[in-house]
DNA sequence: CTGAAAGCGCTAACAC
DNA sequence: GTGTTAGCGCTTTCAG
C-alpha cells in the first residue's frame, strides 16, 4: 500500500501512474495521449495535468508491441563520409520526421557482411520499412527484408533481379553524357575509374562510358580502366598510377565526385594542370565541387529530390497505399565547369 | 486446432512457434537465442534448426520491454550535410555497432524546437543513451534526458551549465592559434565569421580570436564580425558583403571549414586572389579541404578519435561503469596549407 | 537442465 | 464517455 503512494521510485512512470493521479482508467489516458476526440475536455485537462506533473512519456516499445507498428525506418548506406549520402540522408530524415517516423542509421562501410548483419538487426527491431542505398548486385537484403514483411525501397543501387520499388538516377546515360562530352572535346584516351565492385551504379556508368566510346569507334583499353572503390584513398592511389603511365590518358571520367577529386589531387601533386594536361569529369555533383577553386565538371542528378521521392514511396508502401512495386528513374545532365576544358554551362 | 498447424499466417513467427516446432519450452528457446550455456547441445541444435526453418527473428521490442534496455542510442546533430558530422557519425556508428547498439539519427537542422521534439521522441523510444552534438548554450536537452533516466554525452557543443559528460576539442585555443598565425603574418584587419548563434563552439572560437587580437593590442572592429550560421549559403552571402567593403579585411578566420570555403568562393567570384588579396583560415579540417586545389589552412582536431571516445564513454555510462560525469578536451593544432599565405606545414 | 506462470506498458475489444 | 479484460512476445522468477 505504502509503495502505492510513492509516485516514482526510479522506475519510469507508466500509464497507470498517470491514470491513478488523474483518477481515470488507463484507457482514458491512452485516449488523451493519442488525441482521440472521445474524451471530455475536463477529463482531458486533468489527464494532461497529471502527465505534466509526472513527466510521463508513453513507451513507444509497449505501443509498438500491440499496434505492430514501430514508426521506424531503417536507412542502409555504404559510407556516410561520402558527401553524396548526407545530401540524401537529410531528405529522408526530414520527410520521415514529418510523418512521425524515426530513422535508424546503418552504415555498412561497403562491407556486404555488415549489410547482411544490419538487415537482421532491422528485422529484430521490427522496423516498418527500409531504404537500401548500399547494395551490390548480388545482395539478398531486399528479399530477406521483404520476406520478413518489411517494406523495402532501393535507392539508386539495386540487385540483379528485384521486385521491390526502386528510385534512382539514369546512371547509364550519365556515363554516356560525360564521356561523349570529353570525346567531343577531342579526347581519345579517356580513362574510367570504377566505383565499388558489384555496385550497379558503377556498372551502369561504365556501360554509358562504353556506349559513348563505341559511337566513336573506340575500343576501351583495359589499361585505362581503374578501380577507385568510391573511396578517396583507394582512388588517390589508382589515380596516381593512371597519371604516371608513359602514355597517360588525356581525360579521366570518375564514377563519382569523391574519386574525381582524388584524381585532381593526384594530378596537382604530379604537377599536371587540370584541364590542360588532364581533363576530369565526375558524377553526383556534390555541393563542394561547385566551389570556384574546384569547378568540377560532373553529372548532376537531384539526390535531394530523389531521397524525398524515395521516402514518400516507402511511407506509402508502409501505409498500404502502394500495392505494386514502383520503378522511377530520374534524368541526369552534365554540368560543365572548369575541369573538363569545355565551355562552362550557366554560371560556370 | 487447425490454425495451430499452420506455422505462419502472415503474422511474424514468435518464440512459441519455435518452441512448438522444436518440442521445447519458450524458455529454452530464449536460452538458446541468448547464448546461455545451460542448454544441452542436442536440444540447442534442435532449437537452432527450428529457428532457421521458421526464419525466426526475436523481437527486440518484446525483449526491450522486459529487460528495460533497448540497445539503442540516439545521435542528435545540427546538420548532417556539414562534412564535419559524417566524419563523426562514422565513428559513433561503428563503435555502437560493435557493442551491439543501433543508432537513431536525429538531424535538427539547427532548429532548437526540433531538437526538443527529438529529445521527447528519444525518451519515448526508451533509448539507453544519447550523444548530443547540436545544442546551443541555452538548451535543456541534456537535463530533460537525464531526468528521464537516459545517459547523455555532450559532443563538442555544450549548454551553459552542464553536469553530464562532455568531450570536445579546445575551441578557444583553436581560435587563438588561427588568429595568432594571421597576426604573425602581418595581418591587422582580420575578420571573424561566426557560426550558429548560441553554439558554444562558435562562441569559444571567437573568444580565442579576441584573445589573440588583444595580445597585439587590437580592438576587434564590429564591422569585421560576420554571421555565417555554419551554413554555406548564409556564409556565402556574408562573405560577399565582407569582401565588398571599401576597407575590406586582409584576412578572414571562419569558425568552420564550410564557411571558409564559402569565403574562398566569394573571393574568387570577386576576382580576389587567395591568399594574396585575402587570406583564409578555417576550423575542423574536414577531409576535402586538404585537396591541393583548395589547400585550406585550418584548425585540426581529431573528430574521428573524439567520436570514438564519446561513444566509449556513453556506453560505459550505460553499463553503469561511469558514475561521475567526465570532461575531456582534446588539443587542436593549426594546419598551414595554401590559403593563409604562410609557410606550409609538412606535406603542405 | 527444462517447464509454467507472471508481468513489462500499452491498446483493442467489449462492457457499462 | 469511461472502465475492465485480455493479450502483444519476450524474460524472469520459481518449480520440477
Amino acid at each position: 500500500m505504502s509503495s502505492e503512494d510513492i509516485p516514482n521510485r526510479g522506475r519510469p512512470v507508466t500509464i497507470k501512474d498517470v491514470a491513478r493521479l488523474a483518477n481515470v482508467s488507463p484507457k482514458t489516458v491512452s485516449n488523451v495521449v493519442n488525441n482521440r476526440p472521445v474524451v471530455k475536455p475536463a477529463t482531458r485537462e486533468r489527464v494532461l495535468q497529471a502527465i505534466r506533473e509526472l513527466n510521463y512519456h508513453p513507451s513507444a516499445l509497449a505501443r509498438g508491441m500491440v499496434t505492430r507498428s514501430r514508426r521506424l525506418i531503417g536507412l542502409v548506406l555504404a559510407d556516410i563520409t561520402n558527401p553524396a549520402y548526407p545530401e540524401m540522408v537529410e531528405g529522408v530524415a526530414s520527410l520521415a520526421r514529418q510523418a512521425g517516423f524515426m530513422v535508424m542509421l546503418c552504415n555498412t562501410g561497403r562491407d556486404p557482411d555488415e549489410e547482411e548483419r544490419y538487415v537482421h538487426l532491422l528485422i529484430e527491431q521490427r522496423v516498418d520499412g527500409v531504404i537500401i542505398a548500399s547494395s551490390r548486385m548480388d545482395s539478398k537484403a531486399a528479399e530477406v527484408l521483404t520476406s520478413a514483411g518489411i517494406k523495402v525501397l532501393l535507392f539508386n543501387r539495386h540487385p540483379e533481379r528485384y521486385s521491390v520499388s526502386f528510385v534512382g538516377v539514369d546512371n547509364e546515360n550519365g556515363g554516356y553524357l560525360a564521356t561523349k562530352h570529353l570525346l567531343n572535346l577531342g579526347h581519345r584516351r579517356i580513362a574510367f575509374m570504377r566505383g565499388t565492385r558489384g555496385a550497379s551504379t558503377s556498372i551502369e556508368r561504365e556501360q554509358g562510358y562504353r556506349r559513348a566510346l563505341a559511337e566513336f569507334g573506340i575500343e576501351p583499353s583495359p589499361e585505362l580502366i581503374a578501380w577507385g572503390d568510391y573511396h578517396p584513398d583507394v582512388a588517390r592511389t589508382a589515380a596516381d598510377l593512371l597519371l604516371r603511365m608513359r602514355n597517360r590518358p588525356t581525360a579521366v571520367f570518375a564514377a563519382n565526385d569523391v574519386m574525381a577529386l582524388s584524381v585532381i589531387d593526384a594530378a596537382a601533386a604530379l604537377g599536371l594542370r587540370v584541364p590542360e594536361d588532364v581533363a576530369v569529369v565526375g558524377f553526383d555533383d556534390i555541393a563542394i565541387v561547385a566551389n570556384r577553386l574546384i569547378g568540377l565538371s560532373t553529372i548532376h542528378g537531384d539526390l535531394g529530390q530523389l531521397s524525398r521521392e524515395a521516402t514518400t514511396l516507402l511511407l506509402e508502401a508502409i501505409n498500404g497505399n502502394l500495392t505494386e512495386p514502383v520503378r522511377k528513374v530520374l534524368p541526369v545532365y552534365l554540368v560543365v565547369r572548369r575541369t573538363c576544358g569545355g565551355k562552362p554551362t550557366g554560371d560556370w
